[in-house]
DNA sequence: TAGTGGTCTAGACCACTCG
DNA sequence: GAGTGGTCTAGACCACTAC
């Protein structure tokens, strides 16, 4: 099928990741240096760098030079497949997720959908409304626009599809980047309805753009969400970042 | 003083960088190959490696195994150092920025900002409230609290100093990371007044934990945003992810 | 001063894209 | 099949930390 094989730094990473958040190394505690970790895993530095770089990234050690990398606290980290399918997410949390697609149709793309998806105005779109519950309980509203090829292929969804992205996925569309806006939104009729709660109630608002590898914009998406369910969270350093989206503390 | 040499990779990162967003290669356009840049730019194919995955990780280009990488739409990205520092951020913008201090003492560590400081609770810390303006329009309500040696700077400060980051950074703390969790919060009795607005008015909430290369808590943060003033944007790949704060559309 | 991570090189092979 | 980016190696030197 599509399997292949893991780069060798990879399984690494997931190596070490396991180590450290089993407390091998204990909170605070020091890794082995590059030199130790390449000779007891047979590998040169150069691929252990590859894999600390990850682990950097997601937040799991630090590094300076001079000294030994050293665990940080245990991060919340999700990969960029949770982040892009709102039923991963709820599944990763041990919730149950749902939806419903409560309007579908094509129409022409108004001057911001145009401009979001690189498209020109008045280009065919699938605009679709999605109402998501977590354990039953509705949380967000979705308005989504897809461009003509992929929005075909939404379109031809059983009405009752859990998973939009990965059906998208097991039709062969790649999502390889995405761009999120977070603020803060007020409800409108509709999502006061859906979600149950007073027209005018503050909603997070995430904004999102997914494209495939080539660059090419797949999707364009408006979350509201209800006040209280999620947060977004970050992690970033000097060298990169890494995002997660987690079920709000209340 | 503070200077050091730049890595040859990060130069050659900016070089590329600028070349893109001046338009030498158009959008949706393509790089010369790695092996290409090296030659032109008199570096091993590694350097040339290191300075793509740092344009990869913000967005500005794609890549894919097979393919020249293609220049991606002008992302607005933002460096580590205006993450950290609203006044950075603020002159990033062009906006002038403003704040004063309302409030500033040693207490004890409550239980949750023990926590968020990884210290015994009961700690002596500084806490410190804010008030954060954009030209001249109060925008933003600061909580802040330092543990001790960063806490003393702090309050060893001149109550007008713009910048409390940039001071620190002066004085020799180093800010390595961060965790960002962003969602929804409604006014105090405070924030309304200082922010000039309804009380219970929903506001954005960015809490942020900021740490030095050890891993050593330096703060910890609750910033409440006026609904309409900030967006938090978020890049984010297979691969990376990179963070950064706009002024919101509204 | 010894040890560590950061940078850089030179070369190799592989997986993938595209004409 | 030619060209490209992804992975991996082996070795070198440097900057910094910590003793």
């Amino acid at each position: 099928m599509n399997r292949q094989k893991a780069a060798r730094y990879r399984e690494l990473a997931a190596a070490l990741r396991e180590d450290v958040q089993s407390g091998v190394y204990g909170e605070g505690g020091r890794l082995p240096s590059e030199e130790a970790l390449a000779a007891s895993h047979g590998v040169s530095r150069g691929t252990v760098r590859q894999a600390l770089a990850l682990l950097r990234a997601e937040g799991v050690v630090t590094s300076r030079r001079g000294t030994r990398r050293v665990v940080l606290e245990q991060p919340r980290v999700q990969s960029f497949a949770e982040l892009s399918s709102f039923t991963r997410w709820a599944r990763s949390l041990g919730e149950e997720p749902g939806g419903s697609v409560l309007d579908l149709h094509w129409r022409a793309a108004d001057a911001i959908e145009a401009d979001r998806l690189r498209l020109a105005p008045g280009t065919r779109v699938l605009w679709v409304l999605r109402l998501r519950t977590l354990g039953g309980e509705p949380v967000m509203v979705e308005r989504t626009v897809y461009p003509e090829p992929v929005g075909a292929l939404v379109a031809a969804m059983p009405a009752d599809t859990v998973s939009v992205t990965e059906l998208l996925e097991a039709r062969g569309v790649v999502l390889a980047d995405a761009d999120h806006t977070v603020d803060l939104a007020l409800a409108d009729a509709d999502d006061a309805r859906l979600l149950d709660c007073a027209p005018a109630a503050p909603l997070l608002r995430e904004r999102r753009r997914t494209s495939d590898p080539t660059g090419l914009p797949v999707e364009w998406s408006e979350d509201r969400y209800r006040a209280g369910t999620v947060a977004f969270t970050v992690h970033n350093s000097l060298a990169t970042t890494a995002l997660a989206r987690t079920r709000s503390e209340g």
